[in-house]
DNA sequence: AGCACGCCGACT
DNA sequence: GTCGGCGTGCTC
């Protein structure tokens, strides 16, 4: 008797027992999906996680419906790498496959059922419900299972369904795949033939009384004998040419141009000349040599290369190596916009073993990579975080660009994993290498390059020995004290984007506050506007006119008088990068200033409309938050200011000056990238700040250096390991019980300087949810995964309390 | 997760 | 009298 482990596509633990019937032992594997049923009624796709024969003695397991697959659809790679994440992050391998798969390749009730091919079917000994089934195929050709449940009933659907199945009649319609085929794009050819056998000027002559066709006819003509190997799209001639379906239908039915369909890609391939990429400098060579070395010692590598030093050119001289020797590469990123530099030489040279693969495309579009990639008919895969689970054949290289940016680690979507640490494991399945590359390396990469344990090579200068933009602190106290302030700039920081602006240079200005004024308080009786969802201020956004959540979306309109003591005395407090905007606007108002910010970017296309405008110059300041400092190379940028630097340090969270680091000088390098007279004014209360005092510095070594010693003093990663535990509920009393008693089973566990907690989270409402929190610092090392299995099993002991069930749990490892 | 079952309040 | 609220239990 043979079982299978199944995991299916449900937040629940561990995989399923199901018994493999002997008709589908012969091909039956891991990593391949299986039809099953589950509660009875509902069906789902699952993947066969490890076979083996110990009859389950507990339960009667039951039997797997059929198989999806003829081959694995997934790797042994990737099934140990969902084990690893689903351990090492405390979340069910269902999670993991929810996310890994395209919808369509996990369909449940969803799945459609056929009748088999020329069968007789023997209705004296099926029961009623079989003879609906039957009945109702052979009236459509496919059906899904939901569709089923309105002449069946539910409980009976499945057993239904295995009976017909059993008998040979019907089967799961196996085309999965072939529902999502490859778009076919039209295109369009002269008949050769036609050509041939007429001169051109006789048909041009039976075309006379038809002067659009005959345009079109030469249009298409032309194009075909200027470079006959290209395909000529259909919509290029009709938009190029202006002309109608109809017109092209009376050629096409003349017989004198063909219409032909080419499946293609959705994603576009490139056609066009490859250039040489720039030879690497001295320094570029140093560097790729370092990484050399590293790889033949089989170790990972921390690229810490300061902004414009030329990351990208050593990406692209491994990437093409890793190519060229038979091996796929998967370059992950932040996010998919982020993209421009790269994807340009790549699609150049490589047109269709390219592939990308991000959170935005269409399930169709998902499924098609997922068939390149299985396939092998990807090469390079450029991608997000969700690119991990792709099906890979032979991976030779991870690159992980901008390896210290937080998007690696999102906080809103089980399950929770750090992209970036999870690759490290990943590179280690498919024994592939790993570059780890940034400007400014989290601290835990850092510290690991340090202890050897990454291969640290770094590149200090920018490509073409260009220098580094230079700090310059403003003491923003002393400037207002001695009234040379206007609003929230400096006199100095005016007359240097002055200058600027005279220069015909760009300036950006970095708020890293949305909206106009972070509260708006009634003067008279201290009225503040809370969200009715969240335990947090709104926003007030006067370009919206609206007072907007930030936690949950809520919005609200601007009150007009105190709704508690209907004073008129309202006051806007906490400045915004609105603010700002206007503030800047109104100091220049000859200049052209923009804003961008999540906010003004949410129209379609107004990042990419605002993008060109700085681009051709016609933006001359540019007021924006955090995106400002990704993915904008400019040339002519050079000035970056902060009017206001200590907002970022303010915040509650370990890594605040970390990220107020990382922040200021990704923004920086925006600065002088061809020129070198890049500069950056820090405006601040509070210039002796260790962290100022150590951009201005520029050296890196110090700034990790004292980050470190920080983290160390105050026990943080990568001193401890952190694991947060937050719990969730409508009603705050339960919660806050629950919390206390999951802080006493911990506290019988572990000792208690590991515990921190429970207590309410900052936010200590969210989306109408009370939430509650644990920290755990636990030590590194073997001791970390004995205390790991403990926190495990107190996690069991609570759930064991049955009141406790409703409450939502969620546990971040390493966040 | 998601779905059924089951036990208490406001209503055609 | 019912409809529907969400607490509880269970899934191979």
């Amino acid at each position: 008797m043979n079982f299978a482990q199944i995991i299916l596509p449900l937040n629940l633990k561990g995989t399923f027992t199901y018994k493999v019937p002997d008709e589908l032992l012969g091909n039956f594997q891991i990593g391949m999906r299986v039809l099953v049923s589950f509660r009875g009624k509902k069906i789902y796709t699952g993947i066969v996680a490890e076979i083996h024969q110990n009859d389950p003695e507990t339960f009667v397991p039951k039997e797997i419906i059929s198989i999806l697959d003829d081959s694995p659809i997934l790797p042994k790679e990737q099934i140990d790498f969902w084990h690893w994440i689903s351990e090492y992050y405390m979340c069910n391998l269902g999670e993991i496959y929810r996310l890994a798969f395209p919808s369509s390749l996990k369909l449940e009730s969803e799945t459609y059922l056929k009748l088999k091919p020329n069968v007789k079917v023997d209705f004296e000994n099926l029961d009623v419900n079989e003879m609906y089934l039957i009945q109702a195929l052979e009236v459509r050709q496919l059906i899904n299972v939901t569709e089923i449940e309105a002449f069946i009933p539910k409980k009976d659907i499945v057993k239904t369904v295995k009976s017909l199945i059993d008998l040979q009649y019907i089967e799961i319609d196996e085309k999965i795949a072939e529902k999502y085929k490859a778009k076919e794009i039209a295109y369009l050819r002269v008949n050769e033939e036609e050509l041939a056998g007429n001169s051109l000027p006789q048909i041009l002559l039976s075309l006379k009384r038809s002067p659009k066709q005959q345009e079109m006819f030469l249009a298409i003509l032309e194009k075909q004998t200027e470079n006959p190997e290209k395909p000529i799209r259909k919509s290029e001639i009709l938009d190029e040419g202006n002309f109608s379906h109809s017109q092209l239908k009376s050629l096409v039915d003349r017989n004198l141009v063909q219409e032909y369909f080419l499946q293609k890609d959705r994603l576009e391939a490139y056609q066009g000349e490859i250039e040489e990429i720039e030879k690497l400098t001295h320094e570029q060579l140093q560097a790729k040599k370092e990484i050399d070395e590293a790889f033949d010692e089989g170790r990972n590598v921390l690229l810490h290369g300061v902004t414009s030093s030329g990351k990208t050119h050593i990406y692209l001289e491994k990437i093409e190596e890793a190519v060229e020797s038979g091996k796929n590469v998967l370059f992950l990123l932040p996010e998919i916009s982020l993209t421009k530099q790269i994807v340009q030489r790549l699609e150049k040279k490589y047109g269709k073993e390219l592939g990308f693969y991000h959170q935005k495309l269409t399930d169709f579009e998902r499924v098609e990579v997922w068939r390149r990639i299985k396939n092998n008919d990807i090469k390079i895969l450029i991608g997000t975080r969700i690119a991990l689970f792709l099906p890979y054949q032979n991976l030779g290289l991870i690159v992980v660009d901008e390896e210290h940016d937080s998007a690696y680690k999102p906080r809103e979507v089980s399950p929770f994993f750090n992209a970036k640490d999870a690759t490290q494991m990943l590179s280690k399945f498919y024994a592939a290498n790993l570059i780890l590359g940034s400007a400014t390396p989290s601290v835990e990469s850092y510290y690991l390059a340090k202890k050897d344990k990454l291969k640290y090579v770094f590149l200090g200068e920018r490509f073409g020995k260009v220098k580094l933009p230079e700090f310059e602190l403003i003491n923003f106290k002393e400037e207002q004290d001695s009234k040379k302030i206007i609003g929230n700039f400096s006199l100095k920081l005016i007359d240097e984007i002055k200058k600027e602006l005279e220069r015909k240079k760009q300036t950006m200005i970095l708020h890293n506050r949305r909206g106009y004024a972070n509260v708006i308080e009634c003067e008279t009786c201290g009225y503040v506007n809370y969200c009715s969802n969240c335990d947090v201020v709104m926003t007030y956004h006067k370009y919206s006119n609206e007072m907007k959540c930030h936690y949950c979306g809520q919005k609200a309109s601007k009150p007009k008088v105190c709704p508690k003591c209907h004073s008129e005395n309202l006051n806007e407090r906490g400045v915004g990068v609105e603010q700002i905007h206007e503030e800047i606007s109104r100091l220049f108002p000859d200049s052209e200033v923009d804003r961008m910010d999540v906010d003004s970017m949410r129209k379609k296309f107004a990042y990419e409309k605002l993008y060109e405008k700085i681009e051709e110059g016609e933006t001359d300041i540019i007021v924006g938050t955090q995106m400002i400092s990704k993915g904008l190379d400019f040339d002519n940028i050079e000035l970056v200011a902060i009017p206001r630097a200590d907002s970022m340090l303010y915040v509650q969270d370990f890594r605040a000056e970390e990220r107020a680091y990382q922040l200021i000088t990704q923004v920086s390098g925006r600065a002088g990238r061809i020129s070198g007279e890049g500069k950056v004014l820090i405006q601040t209360y509070n210039p002796q700040h260790s962290v100022f005092q150590l951009i201005k510095e520029n050296n890196s070594d110090k700034i990790y250096k004292h980050f470190l010693e920080e983290r160390k003093k105050f026990l943080y990663p990568p001193f401890v390991k952190l694991i947060m535990i937050e719990l969730k509920h409508r009603k705050e009393d339960k919660v806050n019980r629950s919390a206390q008693f999951l802080g006493s089973v911990l506290r019988k566990y572990l000792p208690e300087e590991c515990i921190l907690g429970p207590e309410k989270s900052p936010i200590g409402k969210l989306n109408l949810m009370y939430q509650y929190q644990i920290l755990l610092k636990l030590p590194r090392g073997k001791k970390y995964s004995e205390m790991k299995n403990l926190v495990l099993q107190s996690l069991e002991e609570f759930d064991e309390i049955t009141a406790y069930q409703s409450i939502k749990k969620m546990i971040f490892v390493d966040f």
